[in-house]
DNA sequence: ACAAATTGTCAACACTTGTTGACTATGAGG
DNA sequence: CCTCATAGTCAACAAGTGTTGACAATTTGT
């Protein structure tokens, strides 16, 4: 972690904090002071706060090696989304991202068209706007539950009973005929 | 709403900002002066500003007249929680409070815990873990894909296609055998 | 090696935050 | 009428916010 630039550290420590505690609940020298690194570069290096807020989003969706063509294709690159934590098991995932700034009043409606943008119009584009909602739905509902509620009977998440779970909402889902 | 004394001005307001915006996001003044008081009043009338997001959450899961008995009778209770409002169309709702203040750092856990002994705990009891675990699951994914995404596709609460693409997956929910 | 651009350091700025204390109505009980 | 507790007003506080400008250090290009 050492080997890494100013401009680095500050990513790395800005994604975690504004991920996972929300854009407005994160001050700056929370951020430097975890990347021990002074103030004032955050605003040389990234305009403002802002700048470094956007700068965390960056491939924040990107989960797609080539862009998917099939359902099955699609459905399983969501389900990674929403399971698996883009580095390590201890980074914040997009999900919680999108919980966490989707309400926030200076950078909610930025976070919400991202996600549109990026995620949910290839979801309508393939399975239509009933199912592609109902979708989403269920599988926001299940982080919630538990990263949110911390709700028992959940299973963790990358076990495989977690797994199960999510496939059975997510079939009743497809299986909605409006 | 000039004849309500300033406690209970205080109260209103400060239950339609902290509910919608969350706790860390809302400012005393901004509170105080949306009620038309003075903000050292909130100190004098709820011992400080921790004291009157308490405040707010009375009777926050207080949706049954009776203690439900029967699995149906507290399904529907839970639905429509999920559903309306407390008060007008306008308050935020118990989930929206879920949502924006369950992540919070200062009142995080002092949510989470209330709504897990106010409600989540009852369910617990009367469908067993896994079941009432997708149950919460499947209604909050509804409340985050409307009210925090605005996901297109999904109807509007209080609609009638609301209520059916939301016990379609309510009934996926409980045919889950674990 | 020199000049120039980039990067880092430090202190200050204007502003907002929650809370407190002194002071002034206001109104009820003796 | 006097007293006294309650309610409201106002100004100040210490702490924390994002941002900026002046300066030093370091790296880069020639």
């Amino acid at each position: 972690m050492s080997e890494m630039n100013t401009k680095e550290k500050l990513l790395l420590h800005a994604r975690r904090r504004f991920w996972t505690n929300g854009y407005s609940n994160v001050s700056l020298r929370q951020i430097a002071s975890a990347a021990g690194v002074d103030v004032a570069l955050v605003s040389r290096h990234f305009g403002g706060k802002l700048g470094l807020f956007e700068a965390t989003l960056e491939g924040a969706f990107n989960i797609f090696e080539t862009p998917p063509t099939s359902e099955t294709e699609l459905i399983e690159a969501f389900v990674r989304l929403f399971t698996e934590t883009p580095r390590t098991q201890t980074e914040p995932s997009a999900v919680t991202m999108l919980l966490t700034n989707s309400f926030d009043e200076e950078v909610g409606s930025l976070v919400r068209d991202l996600y549109d943008r990026q995620f949910q119009q290839s979801l309508r584009d393939l399975l239509g706007p009933e199912r592609a909602a109902l979708f989403a739905a269920v599988v926001f509902g299940f982080s919630v539950a538990e990263k949110s509620l911390q709700v028992d009977g959940i299973a963790a998440p990358s076990s495989a009973e977690y797994r199960r779970q999510l496939e059975h909402l997510i079939h009743a889902a497809f299986s909605y005929s409006g």
